[in-house]
DNA sequence: GCGGGCTATGAACGATGTTCAAAATAAGAC
DNA sequence: GTCTTATTTTGAACATCGTTCATAGCCCGC
C-alpha cells in the first residue's frame, strides 16, 4: 500500500503489460496470416518468447485473445468506414445515395484486404453462455452512424427508430452480398461482380426511399 | 465376380448401405440438437452401437458427414423454399413480389425452424484445399430458379445473365439480414422484425426495379 | 468344418487447450 | 548483503479430440 509498493507494482503491471500487447500483437499476426481456425496457444507462446502456461497469466483464455483481436478489427473497420463516409456530404440527396454506396465498397475494399481479420468477426462463436462484451454494440453503434445520417435524407419522414431499422437493414444486406460472395461458399465472386451488386441492390432501395416521398 | 460373390458383396453392401444411413441420421441429429461444433466421432459410435473406428468405415471423416448433412439440409430448404414460391403466380407483377417476399419469409422460418442444421451449412469450413462438392452447385441453381423466375416479369428488358446476378444479389442480401438478426451476433433481432426488414427491402428493391421500366 | 479374405475393434498416436505444483525470481526487512 | 516472503514463470501433466492400424473375429464358398 505504501509508494514503493505501488511503484513496485506499477513497474511490474507494465511489464505484463507489454508482454499482454506482444502477445495480441501475435495473435493479431497469425489470425490476418492464417485465419482464427489456426490460431494455437503454443504458437503464440513461441512467438512472445515465453512459456505456454504464462499465456493463461496475460489472457483468461484463447477466446479472450480472439475477443481482443476481433475489437482491433471493429475499430480499423470503424475508421475506414467513416473515411469513406466523410467524402460524401450526406445532407444532399444524391450525396447521401453516394455516400451509402462508398461504404459499402470501402465495406467490400475491408473484406479483401483483411480477409482472415474480417472473416473472425464472424466466425467466432462465443463459447456456450458467454456473451458478447459491450465494446461490440458501442463499436457498432459507431460504425452505424454514418448510415443513419444519410437515411435522414433519404427518409426524411421517418422517426428515428425506422431509420435505425433501416441503417440495421441496408448493413446486414450488403454483408450478405460480401459475405456469400467473396467467400466463395456458393459460387466465387470476384470483388468488381461484388462492388456493382452493392451498388445495384443500394441504388434500387435508394430510388424505392425516394418513390415513398 | 460370379454370382454368388455379387449377391455375397451386395447383401454386406446392403447392411454397411444401412449402418452409413444410421450414422448419417445420429449425425443430423446431433447437429440439428447441439450444433455442428460439437459432434464427436465418439458420441456418433456409441449412437449406433459400433467401434470408434467403425465410423471410419463408413465416412472418410466427419467432414464428409457434415457435408452429407449439408446436403440433405439443403435439398430441404429447397423443398421448402419451392412450396413457398409455388402459392403466387410470378407472371403478375404483384405475384412476383409476393413470391420473393413468401420465398424469403420461408428462409427466415426455415433458418429459424432448424437453427443449428442451417448454420451448419454456412460456419463449415472446407479443411484447407478441399473443393465444394458439385451437388452444392447444383441444388443452389436449383433454389435460385425460384428467384429468377419472378424477376423476368419484373426486369422485363434484362438479359437472363442480368436477371441472374439480381437473383444471387437478392437472396445474399436477404441472407445477410436473417444470418445477422437471427444469429444475434451484433444485436438479436425478433424472427418478426427481421420478417419485416426482409419484405422492406424487397419491396423498395422492387419498386426500384419497376420505376426502372 | 475349414481356410482365406474382409470387417470390426479399441488401443495407441499426435494435436490441442488448460491447469498446477514446483522452481525461479523479485521485493522488502534488517 | 542476506534472509524471508510473495509473486511469477515454467513446462510436465491432464483431458479431449480426430484419426490410424495391427489384431482378432467373422462369414463365405468349398
Amino acid at each position: 500500500m505504501d509508494r514503493k509498493e505501488v511503484e513496485t507494482s506499477s513497474s511490474r503491471g507494465h511489464q505484463r503489460e507489454k508482454q499482454r500487447e506482444q502477445l495480441i500483437l501475435a495473435a493479431e499476426s497469425r489470425i490476418a496470416n492464417s485465419g482464427v481456425a489456426s490460431l494455437r496457444a503454443r504458437d503464440l507462446a513461441g512467438d512472445i518468447g515465453v512459456a505456454l502456461g504464462s499465456i493463461y497469466n496475460l489472457v483468461a483464455d484463447l477466446d479472450e485473445l480472439i475477443l481482443i483481436v476481433g475489437s482491433r478489427t471493429l475499430a480499423r473497420l470503424d475508421a475506414a468506414l467513416g473515411e469513406a463516409a466523410a467524402a460524401h456530404d450526406a445532407s444532399k440527396r444524391d450525396g447521401a445515395i453516394e455516400r451509402l454506396i462508398a461504404i459499402a465498397h470501402r465495406y467490400r475494399a475491408f473484406a479483401s484486404e483483411h480477409r482472415f481479420l474480417w472473416r473472425a468477426l464472424f466466425e467466432f462463436q462465443l463459447a456456450e453462455g458467454r456473451e458478447v462484451p459491450d465494446w461490440v454494440s458501442a463499436d457498432l453503434k459507431h460504425i452505424f452512424r454514418n448510415i443513419v445520417e444519410p437515411l435522414g435524407t433519404l427518409m426524411p419522414r421517418a422517426q428515428p427508430e425506422q431509420r435505425a431499422l433501416m441503417a440495421h437493414t441496408l448493413f446486414c444486406a450488403v454483408h450478405g452480398v460480401v459475405s456469400l460472395g467473396l467467400q466463395g461458399k456458393m459460387v466465387a465472386v470476384p470483388a468488381e461482380i461484388v462492388d456493382t451488386e452493392v451498388e445495384r441492390l443500394l441504388r434500387l432501395t435508394c430510388a424505392g426511399l425516394l418513390q415513398e416521398g
